[in-house]
DNA sequence: TGAGAAGTCTACAATAAATATAGACAAAGC
DNA sequence: GCTTTGTCTATATTTATTGTAGACTTCTCA
């Protein structure tokens, strides 16, 4: 279960890269079209911008940009900028104290194997997305569903 | 990122699985050989109980086994015993509140439609692993590895 | 038939993490 | 130098996880 962190960052993202008449983007404006808190997304601005993900720029006119074009940015970046690389387990974490203290052997461990593959499977397809095909397949779906309701109607 | 009930789970029920010898297995020998607080334990065995992974007999002589072979028994059922549904996203949970309340179009959300493809690989993976195989594994991986400690030596 | 062995249940304590808020601060533009 | 806007630090609130305590039930076997 991913955070309302990543999730609140995939909307604002969303949001930026639908609406590209605007080039800059206020705090305030986006949490209040997306509905997210806007202290709360405060935080999670600036880390995506120290992920390298948003630019900025402060006083009158300033505000966020998306710092790639949404082609550039995948999913699992933006993700991985909230909840730290994607293992299942902690033992497959690169980041801090990796090891479970209680496992006899991890080299052999059958559920860090198995977990490994599962991580991989589902950090594979996040990695696969771009914000641009996210936003694609939004709109895909949104005419499919259209088209159903014009034929049942 | 699972908890630490599911590997607890996994843990138990591979050393079960392992040990056939066994048919019966008291909470405290699990607990203690594998690590993992008694008391905690308790509850756990008694959720896989409650989701026929286990069965249980009280009294002297008594203690917990396991309901089906090891090979009928996927890394997925155990997890889905603790996790509920593998879903990455709570609106994609069957379970309870699921839909997310500042969601505008549920339907042709984006974010929901890639967290599905992603919670569906990921589900696939530990669907597709039996106990069995989870074993095997870590003993080929065992193996494996001792051979190349003979070659090296 | 009753003593002890084992699982079952309820309640709760202790952390830890996620979520959210407040308010001071810094930089940029006019 | 005043206003706008992002940045930072600290902290509150809530919720979930992890773990513990103790009473209770059921079973077996002497």
């Amino acid at each position: 279960m991913i955070s309302m962190r990543s999730k609140y960052a995939l909307k604002a993202l969303g949001y930026m890269s639908r609406t590209s008449e605007k080039e800059s983007f206020l705090i305030a404006d986006i949490a209040q079209t997306e509905g997210i808190p806007k202290k709360f997304l405060e935080a999670i601005l600036l880390t995506l911008k120290n992920n390298g993900i948003l630019s900025s720029r402060k006083g009158p006119g300033g505000g966020y940009s998306l710092a790639k074009a949404p082609a550039q940015v995948t999913i699992g970046a933006v993700v991985r900028a909230f909840e730290g690389d994607l293992a299942p387990v902690q033992c497959l974490s690169e980041s801090a104290s990796a090891s479970c203290p209680e496992c006899a052997d991890e080299d052999t461990c059958g559920i860090k194997l198995v977990m490994a593959d599962a991580g991989n499977a589902f950090a594979s397809v996040l990695d696969s997305v771009t914000l641009a095909d996210m936003l694609q397949r939004s709109e895909f779906e949104r005419q499919r569903r259209q088209q159903v309701v014009d034929f049942t109607i």
